[in-house]
DNA sequence: AAGCGGGTTACGATAGGCGTAACTTGAAAT
DNA sequence: ATTTCAAGTTACGCCTATCGTAACCCGCTT
């Protein structure tokens, strides 16, 4: 019938749909190709011709059993990845840099799609520390990743938070009002402090990334378990960050 | 006109382009669209659809000159990938310790394509060490990689080795003939040492990550600069190397 | 031995995707 | 300034690559 979606043009549709199967097995290893199909609402032969093809360029991998899995040439595409995305090139010694003087873990995180993503990390060699992931996602409007809505237009801002916000723990801010206040402060002291708000017994502290027109394009991170964490160590951190945030947003080119 | 390639079938043409351009882009960091479509044979048209659609889902990013590089989506997928790959994972911790002990850059190699390919590696912190990169391929005919060579069977080994062997430094083997009898000779001893076959000035000594059944799945390497490396240093590696080679065999299920 | 569910194959219909050709833009050449 | 050229993009009608249906083939359970 119609065909001219409001903003899909042009765009190649079975490529779409076999990226929604390659990120559906990233998501789910050892997936099978009813499951999958289920998953996209689509048919099984397609999916199977998708995997096969998928499969054919070592994208994917299937086990004997029959199950999937991404592939080598997942891997290296990955890696070429890390060295041509600039944000995570840059930060990546950054991020270590100050994972080893605050001897905690340390994130880089952008927003995506209405979320923050982690796209790099560094943790530090101490048997308990805050496990962060790549690829790992979380609400905007909870815990220090606040700053990258902080920064937001207003309108932009208000479009980005959901009519009820997730609660995570006990502290999560669950009031649009209070939230809008909080990242006003947010943005005149230029870090953002949780105590608890994603995980309990977890602190985290966020500065912003920003490019010269004062728009923010990532977040700088560190996350710590509450109890070593004394509000010495957190003023450490955000110095630490800020640093950092600056050092990025020179190499960027600013 | 015809349509049925000796054994295309039941591949979708589309994605099977896509990923060819996602692997230029891979290849080529700020490439053009036009240079895309001319490296892959391809309209303009094509292709430009390929990389909006790629670019909607972050697998590649066009900068505002209009030049592309992978995008974020191709981190989170390499990432995952590394953790689904059961060699990659397992051999990662081995390779660190091996490439510590000998205090020299290790690598895991495995054949695609007719080629050796580095899907694993890790380099020690000193300032002179052999460079290895995750997606290079190297010949097999060349080097200590003919470790994945020398255990096929005699059939498939003749089919892999080319007509001419490409000549790297003036040490390399060009005859096959004596390539096949040095094969055996590897295949006896269990290791390969290579002195500047590939690169002038390099020593390389593998062995192959062997199966229950006695095929190769992969070889696990050590590259060092000749002049730091002795024959008890070789051996060392030599020793090094088998442990880590059973430890993965091992760890996969043997 | 019938039933079930995952995986696979066959095939004809169709709309998704293709290339041609035309247009835009911006930069280089004259 | 004016022309030329090439890269990038859009439009559109044709056609074939791709789709879903339906049927089939396991192996496993009941």
């Amino acid at each position: 019938m119609d065909k001219r979606q409001s903003s899909k043009s042009d765009i190649v549709q079975s490529v779409d749909v076999c990226i929604d199967v390659l990120l559906n097995v990233a998501k789910n290893p050892d997936i099978r190709l009813t499951e999958v199909a289920q998953n996209l609402g689509e048919t099984k032969p397609r999916i199977l011709r998708m995997l096969r093809t998928l499969e054919r360029r070592g994208l994917v991998r299937k086990s004997d059993t029959g199950t999937y899995r991404l592939g080598t040439t997942a891997i290296i595409l990955g890696t070429a990845a890390s060295t041509q995305v600039d944000l995570v090139r840059i930060a990546n010694p950054i991020l270590e840099e100050v994972g080893q003087k605050a001897n905690e873990t340390t994130q880089l995180r952008i927003i995506d799609n209405g979320e923050s993503l982690c796209i790099a990390k560094f943790e530090p060699m101490r048997d308990l520390r805050v496990q962060a992931m790549i690829g790992r996602r979380r609400p905007l409007t909870a815990g220090s990743y606040k700053v990258l809505l902080a920064y937001l237009h207003p309108q932009v801002q208000l479009q980005m938070i959901p009519e009820t916000l997730p609660r995570l723990t006990k502290r999560t801010i669950t009031d649009r009002g209070k939230l809008v206040a909080e990242l006003d402060k947010i943005r005149r002291q230029g870090f953002c402090v949780s105590y608890g708000e994603v995980s309990d017994q977890l602190v985290s502290v966020s500065v912003p990334v920003l490019a010269f027109d004062g728009s923010v394009i990532a977040a700088v991170n560190v996350g710590a378990p509450a109890f070593r964490t004394q509000k010495s160590d957190v003023d450490r951190f955000i110095v630490l960050l800020k640093e950092a945030s600056s050092k990025i947003s020179a190499r960027l080119g600013w």
